[in-house]
This record gives C-alpha cells, structure tokens and sequence, in this order.
DNA sequence: AAGGATTTGTTCGTATGTATC
DNA sequence: GGATACATACGAACAAATCCT
C-alpha cells in the first residue's frame, strides 16, 4: 500500500500544479481516464489521485474547459468535449493531406508569408548548400476540418523553386506546389523530433492555449534522384496531434 | 526595426517564465545560440531578446547549470557544457544499444521491478489478447554513458515469454533477452509519439530537472511472423535525447 | 601598469501569481 | 470566500571578476 498519490505531481518546477493537472488530464483522456459516457472522475478523486487541493484540480479543468476539451455541467460532472487526437504519420513518403485521410473530412496549408533571403546555417547544411545561398522561406499553417494542426517554416532552394509560393498559395499543398515546378516526387530523408512550451507565435497560428506543449519536428525531404528539395522546422499542437512511425513503410 | 522581442514569451500560462526561457536556451543550443567558442548571448542580451528582466534570465540559467547543461563564469560569460544530445534512432529494426552506437560508449538496461499481472486494456488491444490476460510487466531504465536516457514500461505475453525478466537482468538488454526466449528477430510495428511535463517518477529515474519535458512513445514489437510480442511506453528525457525518423529505414 | 567597459554575482524592495486551509 | 504562505517577476543599485585599450 501506498500512502503517497499514484500520480505525483511535482512542486517547485517552474510549471504551476494546474497546468501540470491540465496536461495529464488531456493526455489521460487519450488514455481512458474518462469512462465510457466521457464522464472524467469527480473533482475530489482527481485531487486525491494528484495530491492537490480540490481547488488546483478546478482551475486545471476550468483551463481544458476553455480550450474546449472539457465541458462541466453542475452536478452531473465533468465531460470529454473535444474532438480526439489525430495520429499524424511520418514515413518515407509523408504527405499532410494523404495522412490524415480517414480523420478528417476537410485539411489544408495557408501561407502565412514568404521571403527570398540568405540561408541560415542550419537550412544550408541540411540543404547541402553553401552557407548564404539564396533561398525561399515559406511559413505556413495547416489544418483539418478548420482546426489548427501544425505550423511550419519551410526553406527550398530559391535558384530552383522561384514562385513556388503562387503555387502553394493557390493549391494549399507543397506536394501539388513541388509537382507544379517539375518535382512529381519526394521522400522524407530524415525527421528528427523533441519538444518545448509553445510560445506566443505557436499561440496565435496554432489556437493554443497558454502552456501547451509543441511537438518540433526538423525534417528534410529529397527528390527522386536524392537531392535535398526541402528543409522544415514544423511545430505540432502536442494535444491535438500525435506523430506515428510505422515500421516498414 | 522591432520594438517588440524578437522571441515572445507567454505569460499567465501556468509555466514560469524561467522555465520556458531555459527550454527555449537549451533547444537553441543546437540550433546555434552559443559562438564557435560556446559562449552563449549575455544575460542582457537574452533578456532582451525574450523580453524579461535580467534576473528571469538568470533563474532559467541557474537550472540550466544544475542540470549540467551550462556554466557561468563571473567577468567571463556563460557557457555552453553538457554533452550534446543524443539521436536516438526509431525504423523498422530500432533496438536500444545499436542505435547510440558511436554516439555513447556505454548503454544497458537497468530492471527497476517486474510483474505478472492481467493485461491492462491498451496492453491487451496493442498485443492482440483476450482483455485480462496474464502479461509480464517489466519497469526499465535505459543509460549512456551513466546518464538516464529514458524509462519504459513494457507489456509481454506472460505465457511465451515467463522468466524474461531474468534474462534482462542479466544481460541489460531486451533484443538479448527475447533471442534467449527463442525470438532471434523482431521488427517495430509502429510507434505514436506524444509529449508531456514530466512527472515526480520521471525526475527520479531520468535524474531530470522539475518542470522538464518528456518524449512519450507508444510502440508495438512483432516478432518475424508478424505476431505482437512486445507493447512499450517508453518516456525519453526531451532535453537529452531527439527521436530521429529515417526515410527508407 | 592603469583605468574603463563588460559581464556575472548579490542584495535590497515591491507587486503579482499560485496553492492551501 | 478570505486569510496566509510561498513562488515568480521586476527594478535599481552595487560588488567582483575579466577583458581591452
């Protein structure tokens, strides 16, 4: 027997209780925490389950309320509101639109602006370029069923991809933009993916709530013949979406 | 010109302001922050850049110092120390040890505890068995070099697999563990990826700092006929380890 | 070698946010 | 809801170590 609570949260973090709370909560109800109508455990069981005053546990529920995931109703309890989690696929041939198919009905990329500039180091060396090679950034934002999902900062070699922003701005889609340019295909080379809070930027584009927790993902694609097309640096709502590697492709 | 800083900040969200500079220092460190001699902007700078008071500033340095990852020197300046952060590799043949080869010259598999217990229902479904059947549970910690890189929670078929827990102990390693049970061979399936606040039993077992983040994965090992032999959680330290997706595995 | 500029370290005080009872 | 304790954040000033001219 233990006298401690079985999930212990932790004080002193830099990370207030409720938001702590707030967080387990959303990743719990993917989890099963919520019973079969959706309803979430009682206040005082979640507050003896954490440790905490009942209080703590309102203020981290009042906070999913408003993001909309929960939704109390006075002396019935507390309900799952939300739409669940997508699953976001990465594999060799990773494509926004084609993953989600099945998940959501409606899915699309906005431009948020473009530049032609000097590559930063890290997009020149990913892109096997020289440092300072021109190139074309474009900052999107991609959603599904009108529901942002994830923002990305994206960096293609300006000498080959001149005007690629028309063509996505008019599609919605880096694929059909790339397809537009004479680039019928692509592969995902590597992903590598960590995590940090969202910040104010995150916030806006993404309609997160203060706190939340970014999925980051460095990737580069390459044409068919393997040579590097596409550098990007794509954050993904942590609540909203999960990433998924399957084995074989 | 902006008037604005450059990197906002969000306030009122439930996470320190400290806490999300040090994540965002610590992120940047590998996307260049620090000079060719790892020296890192002044604390006038950050505070500049992130639109804070110095003293903020000087809270998230102070965790990052006593996380090993900075150092201060007064008159000198702050400098980057830690160990750089490890790949960690997930494809079709992901296996601990293998993967941080000539990243780490030390790795092995620590058993915290194990069980034979019902399956609980995630386990079962992931597994493909009648829900409440008998499972073994094994609590692990993984280490490079000394340093706790993730904690996982493994599900195997208790009746194939009994006494596997002796053979981890023995060896450290899973994939020497399952040979030794007769599966020479197995293949991740899939994995889903997800990402959280750490909690207290997280601190304790990855040695990490309160308030860090947790790489969650979800993942499924089949063996070479394609039959569920392993279901794993497994919670990386975000701040020690990136999760790298390669294309054609 | 001297002195000023830079940078981190320390100490006040004050206001606000967080969590408990 | 109100009172209390503690954590967080800001501001101003000064001290100590280092660097540069």
């Amino acid at each position: 027997m233990q006298t401690s609570p079985d999930e212990a949260i932790e004080r002193r973090s830099g990370v207030a209780l409720w938001r702590q709370i707030a967080d387990r909560i959303r990743l719990g109800i993917a989890e099963g925490l919520a019973d079969d109508a959706g309803r979430l455990p009682t206040e005082m069981a979640l507050a003896g389950r954490f440790g905490v005053n009942r209080h703590t546990v309102r203020t981290a529920i009042q906070a999913l309320v408003q993001e909309g995931v929960l939704r109390s109703e006075q002396g019935r309890g507390t309900f799952v509101e939300g739409p669940r989690r997508l699953s976001y696929p990465i594999r060799a041939r990773t494509r926004f639109s084609a993953g989600l198919a099945g998940q959501a009905r409606e899915r699309r990329g906005h431009l948020l602006s473009h530049a032609y500039e000097p590559a930063p180091p890290q997009a020149a060396e990913a892109l096997g370029l020289a440092p300072e090679t021109a190139i074309l950034r474009l900052e999107t934002v991609s959603q599904a069923d009108g529901r942002p999902v994830s923002r990305a900062t994206s960096y293609f070699p300006a000498a080959r991809f001149a005007g690629l922003e028309k063509h996505f701005a008019d599609t919605g889609s880096i694929t059909a933009a790339l397809a537009a340019l004479g680039v019928p295909d692509y592969v995902r080379a590597t992903t590598r993916i960590s995590a940090r809070h969202a910040d104010s930027a995150d916030l806006a584009h993404l309609k997160l709530s203060p706190g939340a927790i970014v999925l980051i993902t460095f990737a580069v694609n390459a044409d068919s013949a393997g040579i590097p097309i596409q550098y990007s640096l794509t954050r993904f709502a942590a609540d909203r979406v999960e990433l998924q590697v399957d084995g074989e492709g």
